[in-house]
DNA sequence: CTCGAAGGTGGGAGCGTTCCCATCAGGTTG
DNA sequence: CAACCTGATGGGAACGCTCCCACCTTCGAG
């Protein structure tokens, strides 16, 4: 009747006729066995197709061989941001050569939110990757609290405590619009992200510093806040050629809001770049298919991913150290939209 | 010194004044239990902040809450492939209300491929999602050997004996041809995906239906193979072009690959869709954005994740059922393409 | 009043590991 | 030659839970 059970490390040891303790050290390489001993349990492994069992390892070790990437997102972001697939590839990359397995954990709502709490506190991963936090995330601090080693990509703020990783949105920005500065633009305004966001303030930021060296206007009427989505984006040029009819170039802080822009442009019978310069940010899918192609800064978006991923192993590693910090490049992307 | 352990069941039974095996009936909402000691239960698991532990638990249940989402495709697609981020939105969405947690396992090399089997030989989940699956894909078969729960997207052949989801990709591809005949196109190709997918192989099917359905041609001329890459589609275009110079329209089986078409049509100053007209897949994010905006084909990809984890979990609760099988609709989205 | 069923309860065993010890052989030292 | 180290080994205990089974009530039926 009863299917064979899987072998356990006993059968094995029964097998290779030595301990039970004698295979555990074969398998976590410890040097205290002799190689006759080595040869017969790696013989009896293969022999009986044993696999350990890593929930009694992980029972006694307390350790889980995972992580998990947490993405507080409302529905609406993943999927139409191509942002968050090239932050998973980039994990699935960093976690490659390890035997590291990745959770996947999306945040919808209040409920959800409390089961992750419990799952955290109860310590079923090893360690928390955290994306796009927002300035007055929960998450972070609970993280905090726990001691659970954590990443985030992106930061709270400017001072951020925790270890993390972004790209150079300041920089990046402030190359955007000198790009438009040079290319002889007067008016140039800004679509930003939601202002709880840091990426927004910095991105909002580098556009300001780059107008104030070059004695630009840098007014709050060429502001114009959205929400990383393409109808916020139309929305906003909407409101922001109301105000300043005359204007003729947008920074927009992320391709997607950009796209939402050139949208609304083109239905009031704008022509970019003619009449409208349009700069995004992030270079993703859509730049390359906008109408016209979309002049962009270029972030990593990937190797974001892959470095929180090799920091947060580096902290699974030996916790406690300093805090770790990286600022990745980002690179201006001319196509024709400016 | 040590930091206060998490408190234990043995620590909310000895507060509860009752014993362990009634603190794991409350936890397990068993019915036989006291009001009273329910009560006193519920109320040491809230004093302490008690949280199961659950790697013990699934240690005697051998249960372990979880199931894998694998996608075994090479780097290239996700992230530029929309269709994937959906999937795991629609996974999320079919788990949300359960305590299961989602594993994302990419397979992109050999090396991959056995650190999943031996994963999965351990049974370190309780279901597996696959995406994606190619016609000799050893995974399915290893999945059935195992008897581990197994849903796919998608089917190998049209015989596929496992549990498996699609959409109507013939009808859909159907759909689309008929769309282009009546527009009064006379000569309409195609541009499939690869050949060793049985997605490529219905969509090839519907192009074909439809043609012969309506007494048109449908020769090997007019098919050309590519691999749902951006640059699969140009290269397939270039060579359509090059056979049939008169063709007027041109199927593509993903919107990745007729925007790559766009762009070699434009290179070759073809007007779309006045010279020629086209018609994608998917109806993802490029479609909207592509120039002119792309006629598709919608299918209800975070649908399939939903539908897919749903089946999945029926079949872990209760196994062995009999082939569960589900087809959904197709729609035609009309731009500017065609 | 006795008996059995049924509800409520708790202790022991076991899940498959790792880790701490005790043990033991075989040398080396004074 | 006794005392001691050092490398190799294995058994017991523990990790925190669930499940089996035995027990102890209580209550209705005969």
């Amino acid at each position: 009747m009863g299917a064979t059970r899987r072998p356990t490390i006993k059968t094995v040891a029964a097998r290779a006729g030595v301990g039970r303790t004698t295979v555990s050290r074969v398998l976590n390489g410890s040097a205290l066995v002799s190689d006759a001993a080595r040869q017969a349990v790696q013989t009896a492994i293969a022999e009986l197709g044993y696999v350990p069992n890593s929930v009694a390892r992980s029972l006694v070790t307390s350790r889980t061989d995972s992580i998990a990437l947490v993405i507080p997102e409302s529905e609406s972001r993943l999927g139409s941001e191509p942002y968050f697939s090239a932050v998973i590839r980039g994990v699935s990359n960093g976690l490659a050569g390890t035997q590291i397995q990745l959770l996947l954990t999306l945040v919808r709502d209040q409920r959800e939110m409390d089961q992750l709490t419990r799952f955290l506190t109860a310590r079923r991963v090893d360690g928390v990757l955290l994306v796009s936090v927002h300035r007055d995330d929960p998450l972070p601090g609970l993280l905090e609290e726990l001691g659970l080693p954590t990443v985030l990509a992106g930061r709270r703020s400017p001072a951020e405590p925790l270890h993390h990783v972004h790209s150079d949105n300041i920089g990046g920005a402030r190359d955007a619009v000198r790009h438009l500065i040079e290319r002889g633009r007067g008016e140039i305004a800004t679509i930003t992200g939601p202002p709880d966001m840091d990426v927004a303030d910095s991105r909002l930021r580098g556009w300001r510093d780059a107008l104030e060296e070059a004695g630009r206007e840098s007014g709050g009427e060429l502001v114009a806040p959205a929400d990383f989505t393409e109808e916020g984006g139309r929305s906003a040029m909407r409101g922001l050629l109301e105000r300043r009819p005359r204007l003729d170039a947008v920074f927009a802080a992320s391709d997607v809001m950009a796209a939402g822009a050139l949208a609304e442009l083109r239905r009031q019978g704008r022509r970019v770049p003619d009449d409208v310069a349009v700069v995004g940010f992030d270079d993703s899918i859509v730049a390359r298919h906008t109408d016209p192609p979309l002049t962009t800064v270029r972030q990593p978006v990937e190797e974001i991913g892959r470095t929180i991923t090799e920091l947060l192993l580096r902290e699974i590693g030996e916790p406690g150290g300093a805090r770790r910090h990286k600022v990745l490049p980002t690179s201006l992307v001319v196509r024709d939209s400016a």
